[in-house]
RNA sequence: GGGCCAGUAGCUCAGCUGGAUAGAGCACCUCCCUUCUAAGGAGGCGGUCAAAGGUUCGAAUCCUUUCUGGCUCACCA
């Protein structure tokens, strides 16, 4: 209607206005709750033009648009604001329009250009936390409202199984597992532990002992005892010791980190770990299975994780697979002159003039760097798929920068879909006791998370819910879905670009702007429409101004999904249905239903209900969160 | 120090392509289950939109400066 207004108003801005008027003039926004009308057009741009007051204008075109628009059934204008009131009848057309289309507000299915969309890309020595569920559940949600826009999605992810933390994880086990009676190291078998977190439990064994011998090293040298090390390696202690002489205790911390790095670099368990490395990169039979086994562990630990969240992908990269990519690259762009090589030989790119630094591409022993290795991925993807059109990454605004330059890379190398390219950068996940640290022990495994949240899901089910005659498998499934409705709610509600709070204990509420919210009014629904039976035709009736705003709402469906996707933003549709709900509670609490003696009205609300809860349905969807026909 | 991001009610967040008296939820206080699921609804309390300038008919929204917080600027990934 919007669209109708603004093409009469063009096509007869000589007659109305004197001249031709431009697009940008014309100036929709929603009426006021308080005010009379269904849509309101800003009169102040006209006001100028017409050299009148801002009533008059608003009266001119007021009148000059109802005889035009049969829609238009009538107008008020209030300081500058022509607010318009549109006929019942083509709200009910819109309604009819909706329930014609079981998937009212997604585009045509593969309409639309390809994009990949990474998510997750966890590192192989880490269970998942929470800052992975916001992770994974956006990029996840991400996906599938590109797909309800039209395009085809790839989901992907990169997985970090190679370097030198892989090694510490697979020394420490080597080294600290105690052997069991048959004289086997633990395993997720013989310990019942998930893979994932064994081999995380290691990687944080091997930090506790690495710690405590770079700490005895650290004595040795305060004691003055420094045989058995290097020259350069004493002078440099000595050096920095000297250096804390009369320093602000601020300045004596970050020399004592120096030094300790110092100390770790000279541990025997480092030194191993590096020699790992190396026999890893030359494929060394025995450390080659031992890598394949302990990764085989993390990626059976990690497979049950995203299924307990709900979340898959079509194509897997591995870094081992990929980290020797970019380097070919790299010569191509020297040839070029996108890079320059400086005398050492390492390889940089200089982005001063687009008000960055330089940015090293290859070390000097010409080995990749992760820059190497993303240029390499992103080029070898486009090869992957011939009509892939862009790629989305899914990571932390702790990387802005990275990917910032990684853009610049990639379209200074001469790719066009360079432009195609997006970092979804979202914020962090702050918890009420502070940041979440790995070393301080508060980090929110994502395992435990989601069993909490199922779990009081199932309390409060079990406490208020109606589940009586459902199976046990149904039950579990119910408080499933609340549970992790409610959790994925809760993390995509928020705008993915800020930084969020997360609290355990509203995390799991039931009550206001939640997901368990939603999924009750869609139960509701749904109870309503199975005692309803047949639903019967939605005839020309007259409609009231709850059940108005629900159908103006309604309509507003597709435009949501499309902005949603436009901002990568699942926040947005999240908004949308909490509104949407709220709306229908109002309205079913004001208007009989089931009992309203008029068999057309009825008919027209029980229509209506149907089509909220297929909305509600249709969008929930889109964030990865089911709605239930009972709760 | 340079760059990027954020600051809205006691708390958590919407609103930000400039538009009418800044909205929700939680918390707190009243009401409403002889109508369909009360995990609901109606109402109340609560704001110098960090601060100061500027642009504009009109600024939470745009510009400048300042303050506060976060991230980042590795031959780490």
């Amino acid at each position: 209607m919007e669209k109708e207004i603004k093409e009469v108003l063009i096509a007869n801005s000589e007659a109305l206005f004197g001249f031709q008027i431009e697009e940008k003039l014309i100036q929709f926004q929603k009426t006021r709750k308080d005010v009379e009308g269904d849509l309101t057009l800003v009169i102040f741009p006209f006001v100028k033009l017409l050299k009148v007051s801002p009533l008059d204008a608003g009266e001119k075109i007021g009148t000059f648009l109802q005889d035009r628009l049969s829609f238009i059934q009538e107008f008020n204008v209030v300081s500058g604001f022509l607010n318009f009131t549109i006929n019942g009848s083509y709200w009910l057309n819109k309604l009819k329009v909706i329930a014609a289309d079981s998937s009212f507000g997604y585009a045509v299915k593969n309409s639309k250009s390809t994009i990949m969309v990474e998510y997750s890309s966890p590192n192989t020595n880490k269970p998942l936390h929470l800052g992975h569920l916001r992770n994974n559940f956006l990029g996840y949600s991400v996906a599938e409202i590109l797909k309800a826009n039209g395009h085809n999605v790839v989901k992907t992810q990169i997985i970090n199984d190679r370097g030198i933390h892989i090694c510490k994880s697979m020394l420490a086990w080597e080294k600290f597992s105690p052997l069991n009676e048959k004289g086997e190291r633990e395993t997720p078998e013989n310990t019942g532990l998930k893979g994932d977190k064994l081999v995380g439990k290691y990687y944080v064994e091997f930090d506790k002992q690495f710690n405590a011998e770079a700490k005895s090293i650290i004595d040795l040298w305060e004691s003055g005892s420094f045989s058995g090390f290097d020259d350069a390696i004493i002078a440099e202690f000595n050096r920095l010791d000297s250096s804390k002489e009369g320093k602000e205790p601020k300045a004596i911390t970050g020399i004592d980190a120096k030094i300790k790095d110092l100390a770790k670099n000279q541990t025997a368990l480092l030194l191993e770990a590096k020699q790992m490395l190396v026999k890893w990169e030359g494929r060394d039979p025995q450390v080659y299975l031992l890598w394949t086994t302990m990764n085989g562990w993390v990626y059976a630990g990690f497979e049950s994780t995203y299924n307990a969240m709900g979340v898959d992908f079509d194509k897997l990269y591995y870094e081992s697979d990929t980290f020797v990519l970019g380097k070919d690259l790299v010569t191509e762009g020297l040839d070029k002159g996108v890079f320059f090589k400086k005398e050492d030989g390492s390889v940089w790119i200089d982005l001063s003039e687009d008000g960055l630094d330089e940015k090293l591409v290859l070390r000097s022993d010409g080995t990749a760097v992760y820059m190497t290795q993303d240029v390499g991925t992103a080029v070898d993807r486009f090869k992957d798929y011939s009509d892939l059109d862009g790629i989305i990454y899914t990571v932390g605004n702790e990387q802005d920068y990275h990917f910032k330059v990684l853009f610049l890379i990639l379209d200074k190398l001469g790719y066009a879909w360079a432009k195609n390219c997006y970092h979804l950068s979202y914020g962090m996940v702050d918890l009420p006791t502070g940041k979440m640290k790995s070393r301080e022990g508060t980090v929110v495994d994502a395992d435990d998370l989601m069993a909490d949240v199922v779990n009081s899901a199932k309390e409060m089910t079990q406490e208020r819910g109606h589940i009586d005659g459902m199976t046990d498998k149904e039950k579990e499934e119910l408080f499933n879905l609340i549970g992790m409705g409610g959790l994925k709610y809760y993390l995509l509600k928020v705008d993915p670009k800020k930084r969020m709070m997360f609290n355990p204990e509203e995390s799991i509420e039931l009550n206001g702007n939640t997901g368990p919210f939603i999924q009750y009014t869609h139960a509701r629904i749904k109870s309503l429409l199975r005692k309803a039976g047949n639903l019967g035709e939605l005839k020309l009736v007259s409609i009231s101004a709850e059940e108005k705003e629900i159908m103006k709402h309604l309509t507003e469906f597709s435009s949501v999904v499309s902005e949603a996707g436009k901002n990568h933003s699942p926040a947005l549709i999240a908004n949308y249905t909490y509104e949407l709900v709220k709306l229908y509670n109002h309205f079913y609490q004001a208007v009989p239903i089931l009992i309203e003696e008029d068999q057309e009205l009825k008919s027209m609300r029980l229509i209506l209900s149907e089509n909220v809860a297929k909305v509600i349905y249709l969008a929930m969807r889109l964030l990865g969160v089911n709605v239930p026909e009972k709760m």
